[in-house]
DNA sequence: TTGATATATGCAATAGTATAACATATCAAT
DNA sequence: ATTGATATGTTATACTATTGCATATATCAA
């Protein structure tokens, strides 16, 4: 169980509904969920969490698959490269997409006290960078928007 | 000489009046621009690109400096720290900041091809970010905009 | 079924990025 | 001159990521 979008959930059926969610892009878009690559995703829904690359290796060590770098690299590359996780450039980590089913450009909100990291969508058509586009002539084909502060809980505790 | 917002410009004075901007700054702040740290930020203006920290550390050695990696991240340290240079996330590397006298949210523009950067301004009030800040309750202290692509120049090439 | 091709997995080795910990030096203000 | 804070330098190590090659599995045509 842990924060997504800051709110406490019920944890309990999102990750297999998750999953599922991504099973059935994958059939209908022709790519493979491996073992490997449904376990590492499985892996960062069970945290809702960033988790850098060598975390999920280990426990996809600890569940009998290779234990060398090139295996969680790959299975990690299969997902975002297909919109099923995002990498936190900041952070150097991971998450599961919180959106797998439609294509976006997600912007991240890091809490640099708890570390929580909730996917806010963004408006691309009425965005900023559509906006920087039009005016410097450069024509964008993937964007990184990540932000770091307090999260609502955060905010009310004392400690800076 | 290098793409400064994708345009040649006349680079021959560029760097010291940069290094003079952020010389003032240092005077009206109370900040020290010692040596190292004034070479390094010489260093990012003379590209007009971004250089990876061992770059600049290879260049640092040249000039007598210190070989270890924590006087390049040192230097780079102050200097993004205080605002006259920018980390791109993406590229683990670091460009001289475009407007060291106004504090600013940058949004990076990095074409895929020749790898130029550009510092494009955002609007702070206006923007995306404060809008989402606002809908979730997340307190933004800082932020990262970094969009690939392609910049006009290489729009033009054939090659994909 | 067989063979050819492409894709996926596994491992060893190495490359690239960044920090911790500690010693010495420099500087400002008593 | 002494103290305290800041800056520089070094060694060692930690963390992040890729290359290259061997093996296995799947797909598809003949």
């Amino acid at each position: 169980m842990g924060p997504l979008g800051f709110a406490r959930h019920d944890h309990s059926h999102c990750v297999t509904d998750a999953v599922a969610q991504v099973d059935s892009q994958c059939e209908t878009r022709g790519l493979k969920l491996t073992p490997v690559r449904r376990r590492a995703l499985e892996i960062l829904l069970e945290d809702h969490r960033a988790l850098g690359a060598y975390d999920v290796l280990e426990r996809l060590r600890e569940d009998g698959f290779g234990a060398q770098p090139p295996v969680a690299y790959r299975a990690l590359d299969f997902l975002t490269t297909n919109g099923f996780a995002h990498k936190i450039e900041r952070l150097n980590a991971f998450v599961a997409c919180a959106h797998p089913s439609d294509s976006h450009t997600p912007a991240f909100l890091i809490c640099r006290i708890c570390g929580a990291v909730a996917e806010a969508e963004t408006n691309p058509e009425h965005g900023l960078l559509s906006r920087i586009a039009e005016t410097t002539g450069f024509s964008i084909e993937c964007a990184v928007l990540e932000a770091e502060g307090l999260c609502p809980n955060c905010q009310k505790e004392p400690r800076t």
